[in-house]
DNA sequence: GCTTGATTTGCATACGTTTGCAAACCGGGC
DNA sequence: GCCCGGTTTGCAAACGTATGCAAATCAAGC
């Protein structure tokens, strides 16, 4: 019941018997205080419950330790891994995660960037949501930097951190062509997302090599529904492919139940390769082969790259690429020769 | 290259030719502004590009309008969706989400509360994490009100939402006593948890309406390896069970995976029932019988609940149970009778 | 005991708002 | 022309902290 309205540093001051100013000394790091003075306004402040307040602190400072997190698509259990990793690293540096939901419709981010700025964000990550000129500007003029996480922009000078997708796509064609397919199709992630074009260009160089062209190649849009539809019309076509890289596992998944419940099986009837490696990649149902994004060396590069830019306002974006190895599991008919080059 | 350092109320009333108090009043919704003095104030706002700064209006209203969110486990499919829509709601309602990550661990929870208190927040949710008695005093002192999600803790004096979990596992019981089964196991989610013990006694309590004992029933803690583990020791041991009821989607997925592994069927040797109701369940791969916890109806009555609470710091706490729907698919043997009284 | 240099402390101001209060203004009625 | 009620406005004081500067304290050296 100690119905104690706020207790402020003044509480604290007046009970250990020295100014506000000593209050402050002992709760800021590298600030000269003697040791007596910080053992009493220590105890004090334990006893009174005292904690100072970050919003006055960021006031003063012009650093609010926050960060401002925007994220779409939630039901990608990427994502959600994605949020735990980053917030957890983030957490562990001393800043807090303000998290925001983007749909990924028009001005969504602008009316996003409203919220970021009254707040006194100290960096934004973005995780795959599409970002307009409009809001780059008001980043630099704010002085506030962003970095994008798992979606490049090349022209937009901003920080992105993704994995090497069209690398990882070529990886993945080799792989198709090793096992002995010929027609391998692709339903391929939004194409107006960078880490979906990339994708889809690797897969394309890649087999241009064995002198292949894709099969088929449809937009799904990293959409569940969308995919299997995809998948549907692609293996009810006069030749339907023997091979299907799909955009990343989410869509995966989907199109693994759809040709299922078309009583097909994988990887007899039809190989599925997806992109990502989620957890559930692994699960029995799927053992799906795809391509691992290596999550906790995104993460770190992400976290790196954006309080470097804190620290330092004037370094420059750096765009960051992180290699991506194949992950063999069951969907995929294996070549006969493991050692295939992959 | 509009190089503005910070843009205060204080810029954008010189420009306007007012006092800074005019601006503010025009961001104050429901203050004394003229029409005409309003519109100039806007045009130089938008002019400069000028937001007011939400710390310091939080300083001074002591309001910071933003919630504190913390998380475990986003691994199990529903917290990332249950973190989507509670942020989205609170976003409607022009707060902010803050979101921590926590560890079930010892004082883990301690913890957290120092950054919340600190920065100030207005509410905190809780979803699926352990409150110490030493949080729940630290919170009524400091007067920021909590809601438990997806947990409740009968005598801590909190605010809880949950759905029906001991009516819920009545439910499961009587379906699969009604499909022909005898010999009922239950792989039960943590036990330390309302959720996990709630669901339990449900199942006991509907079990022995038929006169009938769980076959055997352990605690799968609400962990995917640990739930495998006992779920195959269950179908090795002498007198297999012919139903498990598993304590979430979580788990029965991962039990779904074990058995499948041995050779097993589902539902034809064993049917298998969770709860929660995540997408996932819905998905081909799965089909998965479950209870629905009404995710939006918990969601709106979580955040009602909260926000009842911050406007009205007298009001009392209330834990609300919602009803679980009961959601028949392929991984449980349907009763004859459809209409068993289900 | 006094000087000196280093360390510790308090004073006062600033950060960007909101808001009570009183002054200024406005239009209308006599 | 003046007075009066109601609006609109500016002034100034908060909110809780950090920090430059100068005063105070301290320990040491002679």
């Amino acid at each position: 019941m100690s119905m104690t309205g706020r207790i402020t540093a003044q509480d604290v001051a007046k009970l250990a018997g020295v100014s506000q100013s000593a209050v402050s000394r002992v709760f800021t790091p590298g600030a000269s205080v003697a040791a007596a003075t910080a053992a009493k306004v220590r105890a004090a402040a334990t006893a009174l419950g005292y904690r100072p307040n970050s919003l006055a602190r960021a006031m003063i400072t012009g650093k609010s330790r926050i960060i401002g997190l925007v994220v779409a698509h939630l039901d990608n259990q990427f994502y959600p891994v994605a949020i735990e990793k980053l917030s957890v690293a983030l957490q562990a540096k001393g800043y807090h995660v303000l998290l925001f939901m983007a749909s990924n419709t028009e001005g969504e981010m602008e009316r996003l960037m409203e919220d970021l700025l009254a707040y006194q964000v100290d960096g934004i990550i973005t995780a795959s949501v599409a970002i307009s000129n409009d809001v780059t500007r008001r980043c630099s003029d704010a002085g506030i930097p962003l970095v994008m996480f798992n979606r490049g922009q090349p022209e937009s000078g901003l920080s992105a951190i993704t994995s090497a997708n069209a690398l990882g796509g070529r990886k993945i064609a080799r792989l198709l062509v090793a096992g002995g397919h010929r027609r391998i199709a692709h339903i391929s992630g939004w194409q107006e997302a960078s880490t979906g074009r990339d994708r889809a260009r690797g897969l394309v160089e890649g087999l241009a090599e064995a002198g292949l062209a894709p099969h088929a190649m449809i937009d799904g849009l990293f959409n569940r529904d969308t995919a299997a539809e995809v998948a549907r019309q692609m293996m009810l076509g006069p030749t339907p492919p023997d091979a299907i890289f799909v955009g990343n596992d989410h869509m995966a998944f989907a199109v693994i139940d759809a040709l299922r419940a078309m009583g097909l099986r994988v990887p007899e009837d039809v190989s599925i390769v997806g992109y990502d490696d989620v957890p559930m990649a692994a699960w029995g149902a799927y053992d799906l082969t795809t391509v691992r994004q290596p999550m906790m060396r995104m993460v770190e590069a992400t976290v790196e790259t954006l309080i470097a830019q804190i620290d330092d306002p004037t370094r420059a974006a750096q765009s960051l690429e992180i290699d991506a190895p194949l992950i063999l599991r069951g969907s995929a008919r294996r070549p006969e020769d493991d050692n295939a080059g992959l």
